[in-house]
DNA sequence: CTGGACTGAGATAACGTTATCCCGAAGGTA
DNA sequence: TACCTTCGGGATAACGTTATCTCAGTCCAG
C-alpha cells in the first residue's frame, strides 16, 4: 500500500469506462459530440474513482489559468479595495489569489516574480518602493499588471488612483466653510507616492489659502513618538490651528489616541473611512475612497490588458466622497 | 507579427545556447554536472532570451507545487493569525495564497476546490458553517488540510484552536477578583462554533459562581439593534451587570459604541486584542490570542501531514493571555 | 595497452491535460 | 449498388518541465 495514493487521472477514467482518453476529455468539458450513452458511462468511472482533474496539467495545455494574483501591502489588513477586487473578479469568473508584500521591496518582488512563474493571466499590484525596474521583463514578456492605490514609478503601467488631490481640497474647503482659518496637515512618510500626493495637495490649498504653509504640514512615519509631537506642534505656539485634517486611517487613529478627550476642541476630517470613524464623539468626519469603484475598474483594465496587450495605457483617476460625522463640522475654538 | 509573443521556453535557450534540454534544466537547478563554460553559455542564452521557468509544468512533473492555500472569512479584515501564517510559511520556503470565503459555505467549497485541482500541497481553513462533507473526497485524494480558529464539524482533521474555554474563565475570574458580583456576557450567534464554546464556558462560569445564568447571557448576530438592546437589557432591571465580557472584537466595538461616555461606569473585558483597544479611555483589558503560536503551528501541522498522510490528526489548543489595560479594573459602581 | 570506473552531456520518456487529425459506420442520393 | 456526406469517437501529438537511461570520452590500475 503507497502512504499517498496516485490520484486518478483521465487515463484511468478512460480505462474504467471502456473509452478513449480523448472522450473522457470530452465528457469533462461538456462536449456534445458525445453520446448520450458513453457520457453516462464515463461519467460512473469519474464517479466511481472520484476523479478531480489536475489544473496544473489544464492550464499548461491551455497556456492561460485563468488565474489573477493579488500582491498587497498586509493581507490582514482592512483593505476594501481587495474585497472589491475579489468580487468583480469573482463576478468575471476568475480567481484571485492574494500574498503579502509587506511593505518590503524585496519580498514585493518575491511575491510578484512568483506569480508569474506561475503564469498566473494578471496580477494586482499596490506598488511600494521606488524600483520597479525588475518588472520589465516580465512585461516585456507579456504580464498583464495593473497597480492599485499607487502608479508604477518610472514605468508606463495601467493604474487606478484615488482623486487624492480632490479628496485634500475638499477637506480643506469644507473646514474652511466651517469657519477654520488655521488648519493643519499630519500625514504618513512622504517617501510615500500616495502620502506625498496628498501632503504637496494640501501645501497647494494653505498657500492659496494664504497664511503659513510649512508650519502646519507635519509628515513622516507613523511612530507613536512622531504623531504626540506632531500633535503638539499643530496645537502649540500663538497661532494655534483648530482644524486638522489626517492623511489616512492609521494616523487618524493615532491622533485621535493622542488627542484623548481634547478630540472635541478640534476639527478633524480625515481621509479614508474605518470601522473607527463612527466609534468616537463626535463621529469622523472622512473622505472616503470608492474602494468598489476601485476594485472594480482594477479588475476592468486587467482584463482588457489581457484580452489586448497592446492597447494604450490607462491612469483612472477614481472620485473621493466627504463623509460628514460631525467632527469636521466643529466650530473653531481658540 | 503576434500580439502576444510566446515566451521563450527550455528548448528555445538550449538551441541557442547549442546544447541539449536536458543541460539546460540542469544549469537551472544548479546541477553541479555542468562544466563551467557550458553553465556559462546557458546562463548567457538565459540572459539574452529573458528566459523564465514555467512552474506549472514544473509543478506537474514534480508532482508537488511548493503552495499552500490559505482559505479564511475575510482577506480584507484585521486577521493576524493569516499574517502569522504567511511569515511560518516564508520561513520554510512555502508560498501562501490566499481567498476569500465570506462567511459564505457556497463560495468555501468554491474556493477550498479550486485550490484541490490546482493541488496546492495543503490548505489552511477556517471552516464556516456545519456541513464540510464535501472534504471527504478531497481528503481521502490525499488533500492536507489544517483548520484554524475552528475544528471541522464532523471531520476527523488537524486543527489548531485558541483555549477559549480558559480565556472566558479567566475574564470571569478577573472581573469577580475586581469585586463583581454581577457579570453579563454579549456574544456573536452561537451557531458560530467559536461563539457557542464561549457563551457555554461562560454560563458554566456563571452557575458555578453563583447568581442567574440565562439572564446574564445575550448572543445572536451581529446587528446594531441587536447589541442596543442586549447592553440595555445587562444594564437595566433591579440588578444591573457591573461588568460585561464581550465575545469578539467586533462585539467589543458594538458594545463600546453603544455605552458611549457610560463605558466609564462598567468594567469591560474582551475577547480578542485590536487596535482599538488602546483607543479609548480607559483602554480595553482583553483576553488576547497567540496570534503568532497559532500561525506557526498551524503551518508545523500542515507540514507535518503533507510529511507524513498517515500521521494521527493532532488537535491543538493555543493558551490564551488577559492584557491588563484599565477598563478590566474598573470596581462594580451599583 | 587494455579493461573498468568515472564523468559530463545528450535522447527520450514521463507528468495529465487538450487539440488536431483521421477513420469507420451510418444515412442519403444518383 | 456505388459514392458522398456527416458524425461520433479513437490515436496521437503537443504544452514545458524533470528524471532515467545511455553513451562517448578520459583517467588510472593491471
Amino acid at each position: 500500500m503507497t502512504r499517498r495514493p496516485r490520484r486518478p487521472t483521465m487515463v484511468d477514467v478512460a480505462r474504467e469506462a471502456g473509452v478513449a482518453l480523448r472522450t473522457v476529455s470530452r465528457v469533462v468539458n461538456d462536449d456534445a459530440t458525445v453520446g448520450a450513452e458513453l457520457a453516462e458511462r464515463v461519467r460512473a468511472a469519474i464517479a466511481a474513482l472520484d476523479y478531480r482533474p489536475d489544473e496544473r496539467a489544464r492550464h499548461l495545455r491551455l497556456g492561460v489559468t485563468g488565474t489573477l494574483g493579488a500582491a498587497v501591502r498586509q493581507l490582514s489588513h482592512v483593505n476594501p479595495v481587495l474585497r472589491a477586487v475579489e468580487r468583480a473578479a469573482r463576478a468575471a469568473g476568475l480567481m484571485v489569489l492574494a500574498a503579502s508584500t509587506e511593505d518590503d521591496e524585496v519580498l514585493e518582488r518575491h511575491v510578484v516574480e512568483s506569480m508569474c512563474r506561475r503564469r498566473f493571466d494578471g496580477i494586482i499590484l499596490e506598488p511600494i518602493g521606488e524600483d520597479h525596474g525588475y518588472l520589465l521583463p516580465e512585461l516585456a514578456a507579456g504580464l498583464s499588471l495593473v497597480a492599485v492605490d499607487r502608479p508604477v514609478l518610472g514605468l508606463d503601467v495601467d493604474c487606478v488612483i484615488s482623486d487624492n488631490v480632490a479628496g485634500i481640497r475638499t477637506a480643506f474647503a469644507h473646514l474652511v466653510a466651517h469657519g477654520h482659518d488655521r488648519v493643519a496637515y499630519i500625514g504618513d512618510d512622504e517617501r510615500i507616492y500616495t502620502a506625498h500626493e496628498r501632503a504637496t495637495a494640501f501645501r497647494a490649498c494653505a498657500a492659496a489659502h494664504g497664511g503659513p504653509v510649512d508650519a502646519m504640514v507635519h509628515t513622516g512615519r507613523i511612530e507613536p513618538g512622531r504623531i504626540t509631537s506632531a500633535v503638539r506642534a499643530a496645537l502649540a505656539g500663538p497661532a494655534p490651528a483648530t482644524a486638522i485634517v489626517t492623511g489616512n486611517a492609521s494616523i487618524s487613529v493615532e491622533v485621535l489616541r493622542r488627542l484623548g478627550a481634547d478630540s472635541r476642541k478640534v476639527a478633524i476630517v480625515g481621509f479614508d473611512d474605518s470601522e473607527l470613524a463612527t466609534l468616537l464623539r463626535p463621529d469622523l468626519t472622512v473622505v472616503a475612497q470608492d474602494d468598489t469603484a476601485i476594485g472594480g475598474t482594477a479588475i476592468d483594465l486587467l482584463r482588457a490588458r489581457i484580452a489586448d496587450p497592446a492597447r494604450p495605457v490607462s491612469r483612472v483617476t477614481v472620485p473621493v466622497e466627504l463623509v460628514r460625522r460631525g467632527s469636521g463640522e466643529l466650530p473653531p475654538i481658540s
